[in-house]
DNA sequence: TATTGTTATACTCTATAACTATA
DNA sequence: TATAGTTATAGAGTATAACAATA
């Protein structure tokens, strides 16, 4: 709190104004995360925002567009663009649900699943490598504390 | 950990692939926090990015565009365009630096400094809305938790 | 009437490369 | 040679609005 704290240790002499801002520090950490899950990532032809599609059509829940674009906080027609993506590389389908013909239901193919897995070994290794300096309970401190402001009901 | 826990409460069904992905709930968080910080900047004709340049310029540490762009994780020619906006409003100003001529110094005008305290306001606003379901304990937490992850040195 | 998916469009943000002037 | 700032450009992400099919 007084004037010659450590707090100019990790963040240098402009963290006065914004270096205890919650919304800058999440946008901050956000940043690094993106960048490398989007480096990781594209070794096997996908970015952030297609895995996290890939991964809910992936986990057997049979997800709506809508599902997914209220869960990934997009708008429904960025889900449009990366479902038709993932469908012309035959990696999801959509399958019209019999309930409500509106609905198109995304799911995996087998080689959607297959891509799946090497995909989660590269996500993996990006947070990893982005969450380091946590320990595992520190980790699940921080999962816990961010699903609060994440999912706020 | 068991299959039938209260992970489902807040995220829905779909939460299995990616509802403890630090990512995930990273990237969601802060999407949370740019919209309400957006919304609440734009009453008073600013961004979440052209604030977090008028707050580095207005504590009065003098930073140089270079810093701003480290600390802000921006490329060096994104701040080029922010100065040039909030210069262009008579809010900030360059300053050459004496000791090295390449070297523009970013200060604020009377204006600029008149403005930023409107919108440290608006600021908390937002972060008051965002973060309303942590306490200021969980919020010191998560602040030195994701300073880790924000500032890996 | 309301909702799902779709198309279209404009704007913001991100990422690079190349250039200039200084060091 | 290297660094600070600048310009230009392309691609990714964000935000709206309007529409058809279906509920």
């Amino acid at each position: 709190m007084s004037a010659e704290q450590p707090a100019v240790t990790r963040k240098g002499r402009l963290s006065a104004a914004l270096g205890d801002d919650l919304s800058f520090l999440l946008a901050r950490a956000n940043a690094y995360s993106l960048a490398a899950g989007n480096v990781a990532l594209a070794t096997i032809g996908l970015r952030a925002r297609s895995y996290s599609v890939l991964a809910l059509a992936a986990d057997g829940s049979r997800p709506s567009q809508r599902d997914l674009a209220d869960f990934l906080r997009l708008d429904p027609s960025q889900v449009v663009a990366l479902v038709d993506d993932l469908q012309t590389r035959g990696l999801v389908a959509r399958e019209a649900d019999p309930a409500d013909r509106r609905t198109n239901v995304v799911v995996t193919t087998a080689a959607g699943r297959a891509l799946y897995e090497q995909a989660r070994v590269q996500a993996r290794r990006a947070e990893e490598q982005v969450f380091a300096r946590l320990s595992p309970s520190e980790r699940e401190r921080l999962a816990s504390l961010l699903q609060l402001v994440a999912f706020p009901d």
